[in-house]
DNA sequence: GTTATTGTCTCGATGAACGAGAGTCTTGTC
DNA sequence: GACAAGACTCTCGTTCATCGAGACAATAAC
């Protein structure tokens, strides 16, 4: 299977890739007593923290791709692990806005910590020129994933246009930018 | 801000990528009645199934990270789909053999077939010595997290050695999971 | 033969996620 | 101000994937 087709390689060897990073994290959440969408949910919240955006039970719902009432059994879970609270929207009272306790921020870094410690090092024996080579290539691997989800379900966006699992619209749910603290 | 580590922001990156993989997983797994566990089962046995490689309820039990009911119960909602069947073994009787059906087949293409296209286009327009870089990188950060996860469940992979369905550690005993191939 | 081990499946329980809908608040129109 | 429509969250009861424990069958070791 090697290779008629350069990138075909490689294209394997990401989704391999995704799926040691996948079973990390189930080994994580298991060994926390979390579940897997719980972790998910607070790596999102994590990121939206550090990026300053707030997030609502409905938002996260929705890149989490679960229904309201999952959500709200989701945010019950983190909260009664003191992960997250709930603080109701002064200016839209209707909303409810989630905030990350230090807990969480903590045994996040738990999780990425060690991880990011060891791709960092591994990623600083490129040069410049090569690392813009591979920022180029992830990018447009990011593109061609976000295209393909596009065309899948082209009702994203609209709220209750598609089925269940709805995508959950636009932004991916870890812009890969914001900073890694 | 991802300056003071160039690492770091392709870190990220891949991190951001990894997650819309998963989400299109998911819509794709919704798209077609499918638990998300039920499609990572169906590309581990399309894998094996293009390896040569013969798997048994056991084998993709533990390379999923659920137990053998689980496991039961999975291969019974795919069997019931008719994307696998169950075949005894004649050399040792006690095992089952799965083998995928056609059908299962064009259903894989279907899913990984247009990502796979746009991805391999993506990639056409890198030189050799780019796309080594690229591979390097890949295999680099792979290595990162089989090392993480070695850390982290240091006991995985021995059968009568860690308990694998000890409670916390839930999953640990998955090897390598999807195989990526 | 007997015992230990391996591989699969059955059973009942747990709980995450679901659909439907109620309650609360905001926005737009009169 | 009042009223209707819509947005956001939460509650309720159900469904089903996963779990732990263990039964059953076949193999391996003695």
């Amino acid at each position: 299977m090697d290779d008629q087709e350069p990138g075909l390689g490689l294209v394997h060897l990401l989704r391999g890739l995704t799926v040691e990073l996948d079973l990390l994290g189930a080994e994580f959440a298991a060994l926390h007593h979390l579940h897997p969408t719980d972790l998910r949910a607070l790596i999102h919240l994590l990121d939206a923290d550090r990026a300053g955006i707030t997030v609502t039970p409905g938002r996260l719902g929705a890149q989490l791709g679960i229904n309201s009432a999952s959500a709200t059994a989701l945010i019950d879970r983190l909260e009664r692990r003191d992960l997250i609270h709930r603080v109701r929207d002064t200016g839209d009272r209707r909303r409810v806005l989630l905030e990350v306790e230090e807990h969480a921020v903590t045994l996040g870094w738990s999780f990425f910590g060690p991880l990011i410690s060891r791709m960092v090092s591994a990623a600083g024996s490129y040069d410049a020129a090569e690392l813009a080579v591979v920022r180029r290539f992830l990018v447009e691997m990011g593109e061609a994933v976000a295209a393909e989800r596009q065309r899948m379900a082209p009702s994203s966006g609209t709220r209750g246009g598609g089925r269940r699992t709805q995508a959950p619209g636009g932004a991916p749910a870890a812009a890969g930018e914001d900073g890694g603290g």
